[in-house]
DNA sequence: TTGTAAGCGTTATCAC
DNA sequence: GTGATAACGCTTACAA
């Protein structure tokens, strides 16, 4: 059933039909009465993509992050989601699997679909250059991993201080040396770093280089055993007091207690452990894990909600890009508290 | 730059270019690289848009499942992208929250994009006689939850055999009483029940109804708790032998850990705890969770392998529906094994 | 081998 | 208030 069939139907012409449906002034309150019942009884579909073609617009959002299996992501996504779902949006979605090609790929793809904006949560190593193009042909909104050079809207959380919550509270739980699990060339890393150390600083606490266990995303796992598992065997037998643990990431944090127990470390007698992790599980973990939590899907959701509010008056000026910083907070569990 | 523009510049007519993109018979090879050339050189892209109105295809798949926030469900989904990006289609996700208003809102928008095909997992309580109806639509796979009857291509695991697998290591671990967590009007967990039961049978165990905790998807975890705690309070002391745990979904085994274990119950000497659940994080859990995992990216990948099939020949025998079932692996850890 | 013309289902402009 | 017409950018008979 088109608009030209139910044209005929009424004996009105297309375009009568077309702003009816569409509430416009032009038409009368009768005629646009008459044409929206006889739509509903043949259950008239417009057909979108006749509809965007014309329009130019798609009602459509692309997203673009690393991986839909790590859960944190795919609850930024679950909130974008929400959001699309709320204005009316619908959401095609792409995952770079930190590979910058891939991302150069999806960030391609999207934009030879019509759609009328991107949110993207870059890649590690990705292009600052290549991003900048794209969001000259169209809105682009950052989301979580915001640290780059960009003049468009950004939504993140506050990394620093979520960092600087952890290693103060590993402090104030009695751990002087502190390590800090990373991943490489993940911009939040960073941000998180700066935290730590000046936490570390507020409390007159050096800053060891050698403390830093800093992985990269392929082979985090293999990486994370190897070099916490040397680190470890070092510190526990130089020291003779418990240390503190970090992990920058969901996946770090949650590994990690796996591979303490396996190597039969208590704790958090021995090591305490916190990390950034948006897990419902942590109260299941061995032990229950301290976590600081982030606003995951709240952070999806309003990238969308600013990405629609780009795309509807696109001549904004540059100066008026805003970022959104949100807070994350510090959930104490066993893990650091004995 | 459209085709159009393209053609003046070659001095060519739009068909002619249009034909030579699509690589054509009917087109020179002189003048197919005379095209390409030029349009590599301006960066021609295709309205896609403009495309499928005309061809009736957007090489674009609907996927609904419940949550994306359920690890288990967001695998599908990541390999359903996997296997979407590997044949040229784009992925357009809805969420039906176990709610079928919000399944059906979400199957009608779905329709009205102009999608070439829908991959869904159904909600709880899903109505079998609105899927039938889309599904005469639109090609329609069911992945995970298949237990509909529809005539089209079905894509889950063996729930009966991984629920027999787990509950016989639960017997072999000497446990006579075994719960079983499940929720109620998913599908797959009668299929799960089954096992659980025959595997008792098999092993001249009673089936007692009292050792079902069912709850509802939407209190999932204070329910839990209370039935749980509950059930535990009475048996525990009843009894003067330890007893199992089968859990028949991520949340609900992973929930139960933590519950366990702010009870102070110990897990595998008191309660042994195994159940379906296919987090990473099993080795970090207290204890490591014995799991049945799924192969769930590769239900995912399947899944859509199977619908572009089914896309592209559209007019298949009834008779000539595929109903795979791919099988599940049971991993021990120390939650069942001392 | 190439070009012409019609059409996919809408919306927008302008005339009536 | 309503309708004719063109246009969005592409594909595809069919004609040349």
């Amino acid at each position: 059933m088109t608009l030209k069939e139910l044209a005929q139907k009424l004996g009105l012409s297309a375009s009568t039909v077309s702003k009816a449906l569409n509430d416009s002034y032009e038409i009368s309150n009768d005629t646009k009465q008459r044409v929206r019942d006889l739509a509903d009884m043949y259950k008239y579909k417009p057909n979108i993509l006749a509809k965007s073609l014309k329009t130019g617009r798609s009602n459509t959002i692309g997203v673009i992050i690393p991986y839909l299996s790590n859960p944190f992501q795919s609850q930024i996504l679950e909130g974008a989601h929400q959001a699309a779902y709320d204005s009316n949006y619908k959401l095609i979605f792409m995952q770079s699997r930190e590979n910058i090609e891939l991302e150069q790929d999806s960030l391609q793809a999207l934009c030879m679909q019509n759609i009328d904006g991107i949110i993207i949560s870059p890649c590690a190593n990705s292009c600052v250059k290549y991003l900048k193009q794209i969001s000259l042909q169209v809105p682009l909104v950052l989301v979580d991993r915001i640290d780059y050079d960009l003049d468009t809207h950004k939504i993140g959380v506050d990394n620093e201080k979520g960092a600087y919550l952890a290693t103060q509270h590993l402090i104030d739980m009695g751990r002087k040396d502190i390590l800090l699990l990373s991943v490489q060339n993940i911009g939040v890393t960073n941000k998180r770093i700066v935290g730590y150390k000046k936490a570390l600083l507020a409390n007159y606490l050096d800053f060891k280089e050698e403390y830093i266990i800093s992985v990269e995303y392929e082979q985090a796992k293999d990486n994370l055993i190897t070099n916490l598992t040397h680190l470890l065997a070092k510190k526990l037998n130089e020291f003779n007091h418990p240390i503190g643990l970090l992990g920058t990431t969901d996946t770090l944090t949650v590994g990690s207690l796996g591979i303490l127990s396996n190597l039969g470390v208590a704790v958090p007698e021995q090591v305490a452990v916190v990390g950034f992790a948006n897990t419902e599980a942590a109260d299941s973990m061995n032990p229950a894990l301290s976590t600081v939590v982030q606003p995951a899907k709240q952070m999806g959701y309003q990238a969308v909600e600013k990405l629609v509010e780009l795309i509807h008056h696109r001549k904004r000026l540059h100066a008026d890009f805003d970022t959104i910083v949100l807070e994350s907070t510090l959930v104490p569990r066993k893990s650091t508290v004995s």
